[in-house]
DNA sequence: GCCGTTTTCGGCCCGACTGTTTTCAGTCG
């Protein structure tokens, strides 16, 4: 069972409770609940096998009732409630909820005066104009609906964080252009570095807040505007993606970026702390019981003014970061400055564009000190795997390009394919050649669960294999990680020594947060490459450096930032 | 439905914008 498919039900619970007007605090409730367990860095099947429903109930936002459905869910696949809501309501009448300006409310009138029980039901009634003149229709209201039908239709869904911080890049650009605009900040989901964005959210300090919202409604890039107030508009920009800005005066500024960098669950967090001082705080900052502002010019001040840490923009996921942040144990976050090489990546011998003197040369502009060429073994054919003896003939290669480099280091790496019994696909006496073996999954992707952890804890069994590359070989919106008790790779990484990679391609960032995180608990080390193909792609090292910090990684987790020296020396513990 | 060095009952984050409103409900983030 996946975290995710407890979440979703939650979620679609508190949906239907919203239909049927519940409680609405029990309806947070629920989504609370989901929005922990989405974010939970063990499987709620683990946390249940190892500890029963008590340990459930540790859980924060699982009481008695929800530690009950999820015990249920994982013992019979079914939780009652959720069954018995859905049965209430025709199959497709949760979507209208995904039309944007279509809440619970409207989607129940509907369905209690024209029996909507579908988007396309909707279209269909709006446009036969029988909306019109119902209490609280107006043209307006019908033509809104419309347009949130076909906005759906066309919207994508999420976007990369690469993309997403690519698209974002030029609209800085243009509204740091902007006289009215003194500060800008781009916040939300985007500065916290998760690894998919949904939309863009812009903070910015003005005295001329009505210019910067002409100035942001009309830059080359909007397609469409949905609503544009006095300080705040969204827009829906032409790759379908939403952006929203905000106007605040200075001395709110830290609020507003506090508020609007989230998470969610992060703000409600801090604005309980300050109900129980009898404060308020909203993004226009922190203030007391006569309503004088007495904090939030700068975002620091909305840690210390309630004896807290800064927490990074990074951290915010209410993953434990205050209490960290209270107890002084933010950790100091790794850097991209602290990268000393990169120790996947391949070369014209297999299939890299590049030369391997090409890949040093530009690692080396990039200040780094090493790099590990890791070609692909034979039986990764579309791949240009070598052959053992292909193989041997490129370390020499390596050699001869080390006697040419001045202070810069070519490492002999593999990257070995892990075969479907565990086996690898080179033999212990080639690899032995090698400094730095990388093991990975490439074929038989859909083995179950048992079979691939089995298949990979035996590769790291292996003394010559030092790192298992991209560990569950998921491709973000495209590819599910194959099935595997990830759990258990990271005990046996403990194990046997083995280090784990984050690999940096920007639509792996595989291992993820939450698992490095993990890994780091658990006391593995980990390394961030790039498993780049041309001399450009070396610059996504810092993807992965956001995913490090993210799963809370200090520069002593992560083993190329040591130099060569040290870091051979934490390879060759397993031999 | 959850939660508790104020509480096991009575709280539960806060504000902007829109549309159809004569003072506010619904939606969103």
């Amino acid at each position: 069972m996946e975290n995710s498919e407890i979440a979703k039900i939650f979620w679609e619970i508190s949906e239907f409770l919203e239909l049927k007007g519940d409680n609405p605090f029990k309806i947070r409730a629920y989504q609370k609940a989901a929005r922990n367990i989405e974010t939970l860095s063990q499987n709620l099947d683990d946390i249940y096998k190892r500890g029963g429903i008590a340990a459930l109930r540790e859980l924060p936002g699982i009481g008695q009732d929800l530690s009950e459905k999820i015990e249920s869910f994982i013992k019979t696949g079914k939780v009652d409630t959720y069954d018995k809501l859905r049965r209430e309501f025709p199959a497709g009448f949760i979507n209208l909820l995904e039309i944007p300006s279509l809440g619970p409310k409207t989607a129940m009138l509907l369905y209690k005066k024209f029996k909507v029980g579908s988007v396309a039901a909707l279209e269909k009634l709006t446009r036969s104009g029988k909306l019109e003149g119902l209490p609280g229709f107006g043209t307006k209201k019908t033509e809104n609906i419309l347009k949130g039908i076909n906005l759906k239709k066309r919207v994508k869904g999420r976007f990369l964080l690469s993309e997403a911080l690519a698209y974002a890049e030029p609209i800085v650009a243009e509204l740091e252009k902007l006289k009215a605009v003194d500060r800008l900040l781009p916040a939300g989901s985007l500065r916290r570095r998760q690894e998919t964005i949904g939309d863009l959210d812009f903070l910015v300090t003005s005295k001329d807040p009505a210019r910067v919202m002409s100035g942001f409604t009309s830059l080359p890039q909007v397609e469409r505007t949905l609503v544009k107030g006095g300080t705040k508009a969204s827009v829906i920009l032409k790759n379908g993606m939403q952006a929203d800005l905000r106007v605040v005066k200075e001395k709110s500024f830290g609020a507003a970026a506090h508020y609007f960098t989230g998470s969610k669950g992060h703000n409600i967090h801090i604005r309980q702390l300050a109900q129980k001082k009898g404060w308020k705080v909203s993004e226009y900052g922190i203030f007391n019981t006569a309503g004088k502002q007495i904090g939030g010019r700068t975002e620091q001040e909305m840690f210390s003014k309630f004896g807290l840490q800064y927490i990074p923009p990074e951290l915010r996921e209410m993953r434990g970061e205050f209490e960290a942040a209270a107890k002084r144990e933010i950790p100091e976050l790794i850097e991209p400055i602290d990268i000393r090489g990169d120790l996947q990546m391949h070369s014209d011998h297999s299939d890299g564009s590049s030369t391997i003197e090409a890949m040093a040369a530009a690692a080396n502009k990039l200040g780094y000190e090493y790099i590990a060429i890791t070609d692909h073994t034979r039986s990764t054919r579309v791949a240009g795997g070598q052959t053992e003896k292909e193989f041997l003939k490129e370390l020499e290669d390596i050699d001869r390009i080390n006697r040419k480099l001045n202070g810069f280091r070519v490492l002999k790496g593999v990257e070995v394919d892990i075969l479907p019994d565990g086996t690898l696909d080179f033999s212990d006496e080639v690899l032995k050649r090698a400094e730095v073996v990388l093991a990975a999954v490439h074929s038989n992707f859909k083995m179950e669960k048992s079979k691939m952890t089995k298949r990979i804890i035996r590769a790291l069994e292996n003394k010559y294999v030092n790192l298992l590359a991209h560990p569950t070989g998921r491709l973000i919106g495209k590819r599910e990680p194959y099935e595997v008790d990830i759990e258990a790779v990271i005990q046996a990484a403990k194990r046997t020594g083995t280090v784990l990679e984050i690999n940096a391609y920007p639509e792996r960032l595989d291992l993820s947060d939450l698992h490095c995180r993990r890994a780091k608990e658990v006391g593995v080390l980990l390394a961030i490459n790039t498993d780049s193909h041309s001399p450009l792609q070396l610059g996504t090292m810092k993807y992965g450096v956001m995913t490090a910090r993210r799963g809370w990684l200090e520069k002593s987790d992560v083993i190329n930032t040591l130099p060569v020296g040290k870091l051979l020396k934490i390879l060759a513990r397993k031999r």
